[in-house]
DNA sequence: AGCACGCCGACT
DNA sequence: GTCGGCGTGCTC
């Protein structure tokens, strides 16, 4: 038996399918789909192998190695699963095995780990060993049995040669432990009869009765439990379970996230005409399976609600449901809608799961005792048991795309696995994506829309506050005259505000007030963030911290002082301006924690403060019935980024930030400040006129050839060597250049250094084209990249930012 | 990436 | 005549 497998090595250049045999004693367990142990390369490391089919011969003559070991018995992937990854490795350059892990858990992920030990007993002075050799002998018995790649990082260099040699002599073993991921289980104790009487053992058995008295009380604790209540030992419960007195029984723990979230009242209510039209649209498409959904709902206007209507149907067929939002931590009262009316039928994939939690919720997916997989981008790779609908919720965030590693489009992905499992795709935002409402409009996907806000509350009464002209009459304050009485008006009437700033391109670097000269992270050469509280400079990118020098180091003049404006010093200015005011800051200082975010929201609705300063991560989701007014601090910042996206990125903050007004009884106001408040994109959000948008936006779109006209492919290259990182991407750029200049569509632009040229040390050089990706044009690029020796090569497909 | 193979200079 | 430097090329 011949098994094909692909193999998990890391490195690109061995992206292959390999060919092993089957040895005799595992005919039984090598299955499709099964994880397996390899041997690989010149030095037969061991490695994780997954089987992708098995067919019956000898290999006639060709030297096949034997597989090793097979990891599952039960295989955890099917025939579509393998299909669904090698469209994902064809179309996002990874690794046939990358694109294989995005469907695992993590914690499954980790490959084979290879340990060395000493073998006892051994004289060493017979043999003839170099001074490394020797070395690796003393660090192994001074610390025991160690993980190989521990100890190469300990050396600083590969002591693979060494290691086979000693392993020759019969010094030392190498073992290979995989982390299979094991089920935990744990050994809960119960009574064996209910009602057993602790006064019938012996009046000295005073532990033996504490134990059965707690026991009483509750069905079953673990060991460690019932010691620490009852104050016994292990040996009581023993003694007990001797007696037949207590029952032992191993059971799995699944530990559930879902402790500490209240419950709301399931309420059902009647759906408005537009919310059961566009249910209906969801079901005909459901069973023509024709065509995924774009539906363009205005913000309250009452999704959530056809969602949950809509997977209710699903159910009922005994299909599953995947929803995918933006970050579920924001997604917060959404989750707990979710868990009110699906109870434990939903899973969540919550980003600060433990590997062991995502596991448990992975399991109790794939065994159909979870059917609605609420979670973010890698939840669309939940491994659901007859999937029958995907919905994703704000489908124009940036975050359903993966930057590292295999960099995949969630939307995409969905839109694959839909067709594959024949389960019907939903993409729903208020601000739909310029490249699927232009999908939706060109009849690719069924469109419908929700102009009505739920409770018939009208949209936010928009202004625009000039801030150049507030400068000129003489407002250096960061709030315009007119926020600033909207305020005071709120202060007054006991209504909630929030205001955002816009942190993007407007981050708290310090430069020197005499000469200019901005202080740089020496790694990444990117300005230093100032953060007042400890009063210290960082790096956002690598972390780099360093105190604030006293004297510029440039021209040893100067003073450096803080620029530009952080959350932290509006909160102050918010202090001087409105002393009264309860003020609550969300930023990534202060969300650092886990569970943070939740307690400043909490605290701001229910200790009624009257002001929420945040970033971004205050635009999206938040649902305040007592918040009537938005101030969007700086709204041009992020529309000079340089970026095909920036205008459809700043028209979605403002709108998205303006729809969290008036969400209430009252009708809200937005205070919109620019500096370029003639500038269309602005103007367009404050009118929340989205489709006078998209039209501005798809004319440049087209004349551009931009997404959705073609697909961009961005390929970096990275390295310590600044010349070799250079060199390579300039020639490869050229080879891309010849190989397509017969290519009719395709556009190559030259190599260059990218906006940040090195982070933690690497230089980053980058060059990028434009095309209708193909598999023809995804092996020749992937061919000419593989070439490339010394560097890190990555190519990723409409990455966010260029 | 690793690792082996191989082809040259230095040293027993 | 052998050990070890790192250039080249393959990984079932």
């Amino acid at each position: 038996m011949i098994a094909k497998v692909a193999v998990d090595t890391k490195t690109t250049f061995a992206d292959r399918i390999f060919d092993y045999n089957v040895p005799e004693y595992l005919l039984s367990r090598a299955k499709a789909g099964a994880r397996c142990e390899v041997p690989f390369g010149g030095g037969n490391r061991r490695y994780m192998g997954f089987i992708l089919s098995l067919s019956d011969g000898d290999g006639e003559g060709k030297k096949l190695k034997d597989i090793i070991g097979i990891i599952d018995d039960e295989p955890f992937l099917d025939r579509t699963k393998l299909l669904e990854a090698y469209w994902i490795k064809n179309r996002y350059f990874c690794t046939f095995a990358d694109a294989i892990k995005l469907f695992m858990p993590a914690g499954l992920k980790t490959s084979v780990s290879e340990r060395i030990g000493l073998v006892s007993d051994k004289c060493t002075d017979s043999l003839k060993l170099n001074p490394e050799e020797r070395r690796i002998l003393e660090y192994l018995s001074e610390n025991g049995e160690s993980l190989y790649d521990k100890m190469a990082g300990f050396f600083g260099k590969s002591i693979r040669s060494s290691v086979k040699n000693l392993e020759k002599n019969g010094l030392v073993y190498l073992n290979y432990n995989r982390d299979t991921g094991a089920d935990k289980y744990v050994t809960v104790v119960s009574l064996a009869d209910k009602n057993f009487d602790a006064d019938s053992l012996k009046k000295t058995a005073s532990a033996q009765r504490r134990v059965i008295k707690v026991l009483s009380e509750c069905d079953f604790l673990s060991i460690p439990d019932i010691c620490m209540f009852a104050g016994c030992s292990a040996n009581t419960i023993t003694a007990l379970h001797k007696k037949g007195i207590l029952i032992k029984e191993k059971i799995e723990v699944l530990r559930t996230p879902r402790a500490g979230l209240s419950k709301t009242e399931s309420d059902k209510v009647k759906l408005t005409g537009e919310q059961k039209s566009v249910l209906d649209v969801i079901e005909k498409s459901r069973e023509s399976l024709k065509k995924p959904v774009l539906l363009r709902g205005v913000t309250g206007s009452g999704k959530t609600e056809v969602y949950l209507r809509a997977i209710e149907s699903v159910l009922k067929e005994n299909k599953s449901a995947i929803v995918l939002v933006p970050e579920i931590s924001l997604t917060y009262q959404m989750m707990s809608r979710f868990l009110s009316r699906f109870g434990h039928s939903v899973a969540l994939l919550h980003s600060s799961l433990s590997d062991g939690e995502r596991y448990d919720e992975w399991k109790r997916i794939k065994s159909g005792a979870a059917r609605v997989v609420l979670g973010a981008r890698s939840a669309v790779f939940a491994p659901c048991k007859n999937l029958g609908i995907i919905i994703i919720d704000e489908e124009h965030e940036d975050t359903y795309k993966a930057e590292r590693g295999a960099a995949y489009d969630a939307r995409e992905v969905a839109r694959m696995r839909a067709v594959h499992e024949k389960a019907l795709l939903v993409l729903s935002s208020a601000t739909p994506s310029v490249e699927d409402y232009y999908r939706a409009k060109s009849g690719e996907f069924t469109l419908c829309e929700m102009n009505k806000r739920y409770n018939g509350v009208s949209l936010p009464k928009t202004y625009i506050a000039d801030m150049r002209e507030e400068l000129r009459s003489g407002n250096r304050s960061p709030f315009s005259e007119i926020l600033k009485d909207e305020i005071l008006n709120n202060l007054s009437n006991g209504e909630q505000t929030i205001l955002l700033l816009n942190r993007r391109g407007y981050s708290t670097f310090v430069s020197c007030r005499s000469c200019g000269h901005v202080e740089v992270c020496p790694h990444c050469n990117i300005s230093l963030t100032y953060h007042s509280h400890g009063s210290f400079l960082m790096c956002h990118y690598c972390g780099y911290k360093k105190n604030v020098p006293e004297k510029c180091p440039e021209c040893e003049k100067g003073t450096l002082r803080g620029f530009g404006t952080g959350t932290q010093k509006i909160e102050e200015k918010l202090f001087e301006e409105f002393p009264a005011a309860g003020v609550i800051r969300m930023d990534v200082d202060t969300t650092a924690k886990k569970d943070a975010r939740e307690k400043i929201l909490d605290s701001f609705e229910n200790d009624n403060l009257d002001i929420l300063l945040g970033t971004q991560m205050i635009s999206k989701g938040l649902d305040f019935k007592n918040v009537s007014l938005v101030g969007v601090l700086a709204a041009d910042q992020a529309l000079n980024m340089g970026d095909y996206r920036a205008a459809e990125r700043t028209f979605d903050l403002i709108t998205q930030v303006c729809g969290r007004s008036g969400r209430g009884d009252k009708r809200g106001r937005a205070v919109i400040q620019t500096y370029q408040p003639e500038n269309k994109v602005i103007e367009l959000a404050s009118r929340h006129d989205y489709l006078g948008f998209y039209e501005e936006e798809i004319v440049l779109r087209r004349a551009l050839c931009y997404p959705p006209f073609c697909n961009i492919i961005d390929i970096t290259v990275t390295g310590s060597s600044e010349e070799k990182v250079k060199n390579t991407a300039v020639s490869m750029q050229n080879e891309v250049s010849l190989k397509f200049k017969d290519f009719d569509g395709i556009s190559i632009y030259r190599a260059a250094p990218c906006f940040i040229d090195k982070i933690e040390n690497k230089y980053r050089w980058h060059f990028w084209l434009k095309c209708h990706l193909n598999k023809e044009i995804h092996d020749i690029l992937e061919e000419i990249m593989l070439k490339a020796k010394g560097v890190g090569v990555s190519a990723r497909l409409n990455p966010n930012t260029i």
